[in-house]
DNA sequence: CGCTATATTTAGTCATGCCTAATACTCCTA
DNA sequence: TAGGAGTATTAGGCATGACTAAATATAGCG
């Protein structure tokens, strides 16, 4: 019967309030959810954004004291999974049934997400073999909505060596797209030649780059042996 | 330059205008498009429906005159067209792909019609191979958007014979569970023993069955040799 | 400790798309 | 051909989720 009213909750969120949700979700892990942090995440006004904060603190879906920023309660926080979830699963299935590029399936799901409903959810996880990461190396939630742990850490405060790439943070389409060109994709083995403050020096199979320091900030990697 | 404006005022359609262009498309098949007749087939009131026809006709996508009905312009044509097409692509890529049944895809395409790209349109109709029809036997509208020929006729007007059954135009689910259950889907071939004003009577390779008229009615067929 | 820059919230609008109640039109029938 | 039944439109509201401009709180700094 907590089945039933969470169902009817959600049922009534709108797409706004799912993708409010999700952000605070995203934004918390790296650091406090501040109003104007998730006003430019989701390309509104700091104004529209107190406006949606004292919305969703009505429905019990937000702790949100006025000027102290905004987290998630636990009713929340499930929203937002089951959002990340259908986001992470449509993107790995648009890329692996649909012959998506990483680069191209971030848009589409982020409509998508919002419009799926749990029978469709659970047969592209089906499909998929109940996949545990996306594309891009980023956390599925599991049907009950927990997130795998994170793995790995940034490339950029690692030492040289061999290491394997987990994960790519970004979410810029011409970052993407110039990563897969190189081969830098989940799975990937590479050695780090140098850092610096401004780029690190790696080497692939396919030959040596020089990657800028802002994207290999977001680019999570293990060390492997040689 | 054409195409662009198109496009344009396509992207700023809302998913409530769409549903309507496709109603008023949809039911202008059987006879003049009311008021009423719109406001059943979208949930809402007459008096909804008419704010809506007052808009959509200052976009150029109805012609509408007060208390006399309303029909698609070329440009609304065009969008609901492109709406369909997309609902039953989906559908027949949910059951083909993702193993839905025909009483499954239809709730699940009402929503996802607005919110594919066509990137995702291209792509599933690619997978599919370009089908003419979907699961129901309804017609896909071509990527340029051409509606392929009416085939067939109601079974309710047939005489007794053989025939292969082409569409079910019902959209009820209870109804095409019924239908699926006893083998009625696009293709299957039967013989129709008797008609009356409340049912018909036919026999399918497992067995012979009365069908009641209503359901007969949304049936069509063609004659085939016994 | 007070001042100021910055972040945030409030106040007031607007567009959408729905509703109910009241009014107006159409068209069939007596 | 005048009602009326039934259909449709208008009038007035409400919720949602944006916006701008104005007011206010916070926090860092001299
Ligand atoms: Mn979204
Ligand atoms: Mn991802
Ligand atoms: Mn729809
Ligand atoms: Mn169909």
């Amino acid at each position: 019967m907590t089945k039933y009213s969470d169902e009817l909750q959600r049922a009534h969120l709108s797409e706004a309030q799912e993708d409010y949700l999700k952000q605070v979700l995203l934004l918390s892990e790296t650091g406090p959810v501040t109003t104007q942090a998730l006003a430019e995440r989701m390309g509104v006004r700091p104004a529209s954004v107190t406006g949606m904060l004292k919305k969703l603190a009505s429905l019990g879906l937000v702790d949100y004291a006025p000027y102290r920023g905004v987290g998630l309660t636990s009713a929340g926080l499930q929203v937002a999974l089951e959002i990340l979830r259908h986001h992470r699963l449509i993107e790995t299935y648009l890329t692996k049934a649909l012959g998506y590029d990483w680069d191209e399936v971030h848009a589409e799901a982020e409509r998508l997400e919002h419009h799926i409903s749990e029978a469709f959810e659970e047969r592209i996880a089906e499909w998929l073999g109940h996949p545990e990461r996306d594309p891009h190396g980023d956390p599925i939630p599991s049907p009950s909505l927990t997130l795998p742990p994170d793995a790995g850490r940034s490339l950029r405060a690692c030492q040289p060596g061999y290491y394997r790439l987990l994960r790519v943070r970004s979410q810029d389409k011409d970052a993407l797209s110039l990563l897969a060109r190189l081969g830098l994709v989940p799975g990937a083995r590479f050695e780090l030649l140098e850092t610096s403050a401004a780029a690190v020096r790696l080497r692939l199979s396919e030959g040596r780059y020089l990657l800028p320091a802002a994207l290999a900030d977001g680019i999570d990697v293990e060390e492997v042996s040689p």
